[in-house]
DNA sequence: CATGGGATTGACT
DNA sequence: GTCAATCCCATGC
């Protein structure tokens, strides 16, 4: 069993694209905080030309992470109690983010069953309040870069297995809910919620 | 300053 | 399937 990834994070070129590239291609890299994470495999895009996502209305002081540079975690609390963590994407002035929705728990498992308290797998990762809750991401980490920060997202490994792609609409929002920006791996149980989608990537690695 | 709405989760019918 | 918990932040007066 491995301790820490054997990828380098990924820079800040990566982040700095268009969010939807983003947003596919973190499927299958690796989050990790404080030793515990494991494989992204569920992701959603926001882009402030849509009104859910929360860059709409221009920096207003939480949003303006969002304009910030791309690789900068924007954290958020939400329903009073949960923290969501996101990736900013495109360039610095452009209001555009990656929600990490999903993880398949690699590293410092049983840290995360005393964080979340459960001890089923699938119940650890599979939800963006979930993985926070299990590696301890919290507000605190609002504005920290992935790429050299206490959270960081390293690059795929070798060793995770090849998947397919496929893309859904977003879950939890009530604005633009018909766009298809909801990214996972075909066929995990670690996903929030399995979707009906179609494929974009085949067979990915 | 007062109000209302969530990028969710877990418990329960 | 329904629903409450709980608080930051955006909006409006």
């Amino acid at each position: 069993m491995r301790l820490k990834p054997a990828t380098r994070p990924l820079d800040r070129a990566f982040y700095a694209r268009p969010v939807l590239d983003v947003a596919r291609d973190l499927i299958g890299c690796t989050l990790m905080h404080d030793g515990i994470g494991g494989v992204i495999v569920e992701t959603e895009a926001y882009h402030e030309s849509e009104p859910s996502c929360h860059a709409f209305g221009g920096p207003t002081p939480r949003a303006k992470t969002l304009f910030g540079d791309p690789g900068t975690a924007y954290v958020y609390f939400s329903y009073g109690m949960h923290t969501l963590l996101n990736a900013v994407a495109e360039p610095a002035g452009v209001g555009a983010a990656v929600l990490i929705r999903a993880l398949e728990p690699t590293y410092g498992i049983d840290r995360m069953v005393e964080n979340r308290g459960r001890t089923r797998s699938a119940d650890l990762c599979s939800g963006p309040a979930k993985l926070c809750q299990a590696l301890g991401v919290s507000l605190e980490h609002n504005e920290s870069q992935l790429q050299n920060g206490p959270v960081r997202v390293h690059a795929r490994e070798p060793t995770t297995r090849s998947f397919t792609v496929v893309t859904g609409p977003r879950i939890g929002i009530s604005k633009a809910v018909e766009l298809p920006w909801r990214f996972h791996a075909e066929g995990v149980e670690h996903v929030s919620r399995p979707i009906r989608t179609r494929v974009v990537s085949r067979d990915k690695r």
